[in-house]
RNA sequence: GGCUCGAUAGCUCAGUUGGUAGAGCAGAGGACUGAAAAUCCUCGUGUCAGUGGUUCGAUUCCACUUCGAGCCA
């Protein structure tokens, strides 16, 4: 029995992903699976560019606009979340079309990646957080990661806090290496038939894109609608690392004028686009599609592949 | 018109007591398994404005030219 088709849509931020994954869906009879960090996100907007209804043209769109900005949400999360809606996407009689950005959700459905169950210990994670601000904490939690997995870290530098807490954690969690975990995450066979598709367009263009994006963004009332938010809750586990959004929240604080929020806005979401390609290129698998070509030929050169 | 100061990487500038040069920013490449729009790593050759002169050798000294800033008429 063939495994079941599900086709990903991935690319920078501004490539036109959505427009692409809509268009395709109507074609195919299929409904998208958004494979996005922040566009989970509700009342996130306008700076995530989550699709409007209008842009969705009546075609399903899942994962989207369902996490409160205050709660956590993990990649572990949107693995189970994501599966669920393949499934019943699939159920009936229609193809998972995941369109998105965030390389790290899509590699943990393409590889078929498990994650075990664990709770997150929020406690331990501040305590290694404020350890890690002296340098010589981070230097202790450093040396205590390398005993525990000497060859996980072989490839984390000594100043990536974030992967050197993720180690202990790990370890205080399962009692288990990353490595080890690494190796059990990948044990089982990936269950579709996942053909990628990634835009790309000339870097220039791109550019040219996300800065006209970032204009509309700001015109369309992001500074309020990033008012409304801090207004309404409180913590923000990681709602407010959103590009656009940190930023924001430094102009309201004061501490950047209107022009250099806007200019680093920009700024950060370019260099966000660029790490985004060095992800999806390193997968070699994924079929390459030129954003600023024709919708029509895109779309069947897809369809072809798809056969 | 006269005088002064400047002209070096995409930008802001440092520097070479004469042996063809280096920082920050911008930018580029890369990594990535429970925060990932996050986090982290690596990368600096450019007619040293132009043309002559002095010199074994000039981006460096001298003259002129061009451009820019300022001051004086």
């Amino acid at each position: 029995m063939d495994k079941p088709k599900v086709v990903v849509i991935a690319g920078p931020t501004a490539s036109g992903k959505t427009a692409l994954g809509v268009e395709l869906a109507k074609r195919i009879n299929g409904e998208v699976i958004s494979a996005d960090s922040m566009q989970i996100y509700k009342e996130m907007n306008i700076g995530t560019a989550k699709p409007t209804l209008e842009e969705m043209d009546g075609i399903a769109h899942y994962l989207i606009d369902f996490v409160s900005p205050d709660e956590r949400y993990s990649v572990a999360d949107f693995k189970r979340d994501a599966e669920e809606k393949i499934n019943y996407i699939l159920s009936r009689g229609k193809i998972p079309i995941i369109v998105g950005g965030t390389g790290l959700y899509i590699d943990t459905l393409i590889y078929g990646i498990e994650y075990p169950d664990i709770e997150f210990d929020e406690e331990y994670r501040n305590t290694l957080l404020h350890k890690a601000e002296t340098e010589q904490g981070l230097k202790e939690l450093y040396n205590k990661a390398q005993e525990i997995d000497k060859q996980a870290m072989e490839k984390i530098s000594s100043n990536d806090k974030k992967r050197i807490t993720r180690i202990l954690e790990l370890y205080k969690a399962t009692g288990k290496t990353k490595t080890q975990l690494e190796i059990e995450s990948r044990k089982n066979d990936v269950k579709y038939d996942y053909k990628v598709f990634a835009i790309n367009m000339d870097r220039d263009k791109l550019y040219e894109r996300i800065n006209l994006r970032v204009d509309l963004m700001i015109k369309n009332g992001l500074v309020e609608e990033v008012r409304n938010i801090l207004k309404k809750y409180n913590k923000f586990p990681t709602a407010m690392q959103g590009l656009g959004y940190k930023e924001v929240v430094e102009f309201l604080d004061g501490k950047t004028s209107e022009e250099e929020m806007i200019d680093k806005v920009k700024q950060e979401t370019r260099r966000y686009a660029k790490r985004q390609l060095t992800w999806f290129r390193k997968n070699k698998n994924i079929k390459w599609i030129d954003g600023l070509a024709d919708r029509n030929t895109n779309i069947n050169f897809i369809m072809e592949e798809l056969g």
